[in-house]
DNA sequence: TCGCTATACTTGACACCGCAAGCAACTGTA
DNA sequence: TACAGTTGCTTGCGGTGTCAAGTATAGCGA
């Protein structure tokens, strides 16, 4: 049990310090980014709510306010469904886009070094197998970073 | 980078059921819980909220709030210290060791058999491991749930 | 002894998120 | 067509946590 304990204490206190940079440097949350970049890899650059907050694994209402703050923030628009007037896609918008690009370069460089300097290359696909079974992990392989 | 989204996500996702069982059944959150752990295994059931929040991964003001909820439940109480009058200790009372007893039970349960179904005990030894290297993953090894 | 700095803790303002409830639109059945 | 149930989304409320600022005590050098 010990690992789980380690497991948890170890993610939380990593992403953490992603989350912060983000913050600090770009004035994004993690969820703020994956948003984004969930948006930047979807057919058409956009996203329904419900499978939005299925990937980030947030509640719809989380979703809700996440997307409002994106709105504000000019990075994310809304489009509407012409089968179904019930949704509201989310659409990344140009400034969206060149936000991402921005804060994924340091981002991904950050994650980048920290991984590689405490893993080699053989144990990363090892970690990945195995979390990757983890429930919540598997669906959505789009959210991959690199 | 796929390996952190993929721990990330798991991580939280499976901790998330964790705590929501908890809350639950026994009206902890997880940090609820893990600090009357901590403070079952600490010399004189008692520790500094210092020392607490460095532990639990809070901040000084998180670890206030967090115990401003345990004193209210009883299960907490502070405790004076006559070296230096700044700290106030945070004691474990009997009902706060009876309250983690019955959650201990069914939670630690609960993660024996999700680990159990998804590794073999090689595979848990190799991720322990491997885990055990992410800054914050190290410190406090009094954190142990077995 | 008198500051000066560090440490332990608390408080107010705020961010983020889940839950429950509610609304509107869609869908299957009769 | 009518209507019951489902789905997508939003909103009010409350919980939990951070940050910045403030208070009180400790400890140290001049």
């Amino acid at each position: 049990m010990e690992a789980w304990v380690r497991l948890l204490r170890g993610c939380t206190s990593a992403s953490r310090v992603f989350s912060a940079q983000l913050t600090q440097e770009h004035g994004l949350t993690i969820n703020d980014y994956e948003a984004l970049l969930l948006l930047s890899r979807a057919e058409g650059e956009r996203l329904r709510r419900v499978d939005l907050a299925g990937s980030l694994l947030l509640t719809q209402s989380g979703v809700t306010r996440l997307l409002d703050g994106l709105e504000q923030a000019g990075l994310v628009e809304k489009g509407t469904c012409a089968s179904d007037a019930r949704v509201t896609y989310a659409v990344l918008t140009e400034a969206g886009r060149e936000r991402l690009a921005q804060a994924s370069a340091s981002h991904v460089a950050g994650i980048r070094s920290l991984f590689e300097e405490l893993f080699t290359r053989q144990e990363l696909e090892t970690l990945a197998g195995l979390l990757g079974r983890l429930p919540g992990a598997a669906e959505g392989e789009s959210c991959g970073v690199e």
